[in-house]
DNA sequence: TCAATCCTCCAAAACGTTTCGGAAAGTGAT
DNA sequence: ATCACTTTCCGAAACGTTTTGGAGGATTGA
């Protein structure tokens, strides 16, 4: 509750000083630094963030545009971990998060630039939003520097960090096509991800490279999610019966194929092997454990603090940061018996 | 950009009337009202809520201090589940939430006071903090309104949400009475866990009630953790093989204790029954699945948010909510063999 | 016609900082 | 004694709001 006008006052000097002096300036003597320290600490003096930033133009703070911070995000761990990721760099270079919260209705009716010039915020990370999300064109027009996990837009005030998904699947894929598979179905996000496409295109560079041909009926959309992974790989086993491997475009729909096709009287690895991406938690609890495709969510989010508070701070470079991944193979693969 | 000044000058009027029409104040003329909300609209004005918060007092900002925001939260979701709560409640009341990064070191020098303080947030909600944590002083001396998650603490400023960890316990340990366990050990927590005393008491009690005499070195503890637990429950299972079945405090450890009899030869449910708490994601996929005590994280989020705003908005009532626990019965658990 | 009342509006202060431009005093050099 | 610096300090403006206490004019009632 102490100001920097009552330190003034209790150690004889103007309100100048004492901000100088505590904001280290050079142009104030030693001996009445250390006085308005004392003074400062006696009354338990801290700064008033509101009022410097309001002068300052700064306020040391990241907004955190979130879109998926629902419950059900916590089968995979996706929003979490990016968000101890962008936590841990955020406060060791001095900077607070602040959350918007985008669910709620009366949130909804303010645009992009409202939330953050409101707030004043100096940058600001998306993360979950959606290639069709209103929010998006607002990023790219406005300059207030951000930067969006998995949605490769680069710009003066626009950066990206992003896994390498078009590797990751062909990853996936090549370790399926060498296990001896040749009728490999997909089972892929949703249209308005950028990392759908990605993947498909390495599930197609894969296939490609192995001489075998891609047909269209063999991927299917699922949403990203388990239930829709479930329904869409009974669909796609059931029309093509002759698939001995998939590859989905996450665990959790991973988790659903494999749910279906134990229903339909398969096993697995035995009859179908099964592949995901993420590396989720549930991938290595599973049984069988799931082979994936893992990529570092944690990595992601310190990765994007790291870019946008360097774009804050004036530091030149490029504005991406792609992420490799690695393959882990597990149980829900295995060579296929027709070879 | 554009300010309550810009508005004034060009609708010609003075700050005064700007600042009232757009806050809806009766004294202004529906005329003029409307021509200022148009040169808003125009001018794509938004306030500046660092400005209003320094004359107003208020933020409309809630802080979060979360102790346990690292990337083994990952496998328990408490720490997301329960922010998921929160930041749905803070915006439907038009709260915005800040995280306070705990972690990093030059954030540790700050005091707790400090860190509210400076950021001017109008309530705190700590989660995950132990209560040797030298923070938890400062909060109850601190007169600023806060809501502690799972630390039973109640005051003019200061209220907590939990959940009924003894009676949950009890739950577990009836159950396994009923089951005709009669040797049954508890792997607890740690000291530092008001959840820990509480979950112990139900267990006494439950055993209490059954005419089972409570024997001091059939309670081991294992930090919540699962490789701890594990390490905990052969231990104990060695020290007393006559033990049919185990009641954990965390899920967790009760994967962990389920890693270490197996890995004894024990089969569970059949040699071993194992009881969890938490409901976490992974106890519905384990293998096999964990029978276990349900809590609700979100609501408990939720509800914390609840109680905290309507604090800050000066209702009335008691400051606490406890909520309730439920049995979730699923494989881990059978009758003993020795009925 | 006079006073009372209502409707609109506004000037200025306040919130707690930072910073610009300069002022006073001291120090050497000439 | 004068000049040129250096050191140390300060007054005042600025940031963008809200709020207090009224002022001016129109309307009403007697």
């Amino acid at each position: 509750m102490a100001t920097i006008k009552d330190i003034a006052k209790h150690a004889g000097v103007s309100v100048t000083t004492v901000s100088r002096a505590l904001n280290g300036y050079s142009d104030v003597n030693e001996k009445t630094r250390e006085k308005i320290k004392a003074v400062a600490r006696e009354l338990q003096y801290s700064p008033n963030l509101l009022a410097r930033s309001l002068v300052m133009k700064k306020t040391k703070t990241i907004g955190l545009l979130v879109s998926g911070m629902r419950i059900e995000g916590s089968k995979d761990n996706f929003t979490y971990e990016v968000l101890c990721g962008i936590n841990d760099c955020a406060g060791e270079r001095g900077y607070d998060l602040i959350l918007f919260s985008t669910n709620s209705e009366q949130q909804q009716q303010k645009t992009y630039n409202q939330l953050c010039q409101e707030r004043k915020v100096d940058g600001v990370i998306l993360q979950g939003i959606k290639t069709d999300d209103p929010y998006l064109k607002e990023v790219v027009e406005s300059d207030i520097p951000c930067v969006l996990v998995d949605i490769p837009i680069e710009s003066e005030s626009v950066g990206y960090v992003t896994t390498n998904n078009k590797q990751g699947a062909k990853m996936a894929v090549d370790h399926l096509i060498e296990l001896g598979h040749r009728q490999i179905g997909m089972i892929n996000g949703h249209e308005q991800a950028f990392v759908s496409k990605q993947r498909l295109q390495g599930y197609q560079e894969a296939l490609d490279q192995a001489k075998i041909g891609y047909q269209e009926q063999y991927v299917v959309n699922g949403s990203f999610l388990e239930s829709e992974g479930e329904v869409q790989a009974e669909k796609l086993l059931h029309a093509h019966p002759e698939i001995t491997a998939v590859f989905c475009a996450s665990d959790l729909m991973a988790l659903g194929a494999m749910k279906a096709a134990r229903r339909m009287g398969k096993r697995i690895p035995e009859d179908l092997s099964v592949a995901g991406f993420d590396n989720i938690m549930l991938a290595s609890y599973s049984s069988p454990t799931l082979t994936t495709i893992a990529q570092d969510r944690y990595q992601i989010g310190f990765e994007s603090a790291i870019l946008l508070i360097d774009m804050l701070e004036g530091k030149e470079g490029t504005h991406k940061k792609v992420l490799k991944t690695s393959l882990v193979k597990r149980e829900s693969t295995s060579k296929t018996k027709n070879i």
